[in-house]
DNA sequence: GTCTATAGGAGGATAGAC
DNA sequence: GTCTATCCTCCTATAGAC
């Protein structure tokens, strides 16, 4: 008995991890397609196979789905600047990143949060690992912008929060999407016009 | 009798039109505070100072509320353009106009709608004002972009349609608003910041 | 933890008197 | 056209059986 124990314990606890991951993923799905609002509990759970009211046993509110979701992009985003290669420059880190999470949210899976609202804003900046996520991927990128302004390839002009904000803006761009409406270009070639116009401009070099 | 009928006659409709801009003013300041799911009807008889059932005899849904609040900005847009200096150069156009929707959504005079629900876009779609008016301000500005890129002093590599979008978007940029809530410059520094990392980019020229 | 069924309430829209 | 009062749908959240 007392041997079994710990494998079905983990067995159950295995299972309940795949069935909230399942559950982010939808959230995150239906949060990119039709944003918080827009989005209804109903939905998830019927995109996910389950009763509403299993729902709520995973997760205590709408706001904290959404917030888990967000979590969930926040490690995805932690785990690609570690990966990004070490010799890279802070200016080229920086373009990657832009480029992944415009690659994100061409692709779907990259939620889309109103600002605005406060109920969610307050369960976002109540959650530990969503702060704590944030908090680490920006300074990491406010690390390689100041580095990047320090080696002359970033103006230096701009106050370095200006850059992070604009840098973070491109995760919900609407010139992606109404690029992708348009139809005229592939999800590679908007990433590429949207990636120079930031860093590049609009004006001629 | 005939005599005065006339003046009664312009005078309600005067009347009329004077609550409608009345309407129309809180619906705008609302939906720039609080963006089209958020602001309720309610919310916008109470402001108004009339009963809500009033506010349908003017509007037949809140879709057509927002869509009237489109079309009192895109107005104002028309008036903005058509006032430019004549002897300015496209290119300085073309920042003008950004400059001066920066402005308008640091004042909270920008209605903020999500691109993403689908009754109103039918409705916007669907209101001639509105499209006629987005048309008008889009072949004017996609003109001064042609020209600017003949002129050299707009990037040639990029594609108009998504150079308008980019200055489009200017108007929904959410850097605005986190640096204003920042607190660490005027509006401003905050539309001067924008605008040179619109134009001139994030790179060192 | 999963289900069915339902509470509870917000909010868009309307009825009908004046 | 303005009001008060109400309808009705949708949606978040929960109760309670299994």
């Amino acid at each position: 008995m007392a041997s079994t124990t710990p494998i079905k314990v983990s067995f159950k606890a295995q299972m309940l991890l795949a069935r909230e991951d399942a559950i982010i993923k939808s959230v995150n799905r239906l949060l990119a397609e039709k944003g918080f609002e827009a989005m209804t509990v109903d939905e998830v759970a019927a995109d996910v196979g389950i009763a509403k009211a299993s729902l709520y046993k995973h997760f205590p509110s709408k706001e904290d789905l959404a917030a888990a979701a967000m979590v969930s992009v926040m490690r995805r985003a932690q785990a690609y600047l570690e990966a990004l290669p070490a010799d890279s420059s802070c200016m080229d880190k920086l373009r990657d990143v832009v480029q992944w999470t415009m690659g994100l949210k061409l692709a779907g899976e990259m939620p889309s949060l109103p600002s605005q609202n406060s109920s969610l804003r307050a369960t976002l900046m109540g959650n530990k690992d969503y702060m704590d996520g944030l908090m680490e991927v920006s300074d990491r990128l406010g690390a390689w912008i100041e580095a990047a302004q320090a080696q002359g390839s970033l103006n230096r002009k701009l106050p370095p929060i200006a850059v992070l904000y604009t840098l973070y803006a491109r995760a919900c761009d609407p010139v992606l999407e109404f690029l992708k409406i348009g139809d005229l270009y592939s999800n590679e070639e908007i990433i590429a016009l949207v990636l120079s116009t930031c860093f590049e401009g609009l004006a001629t070099r």
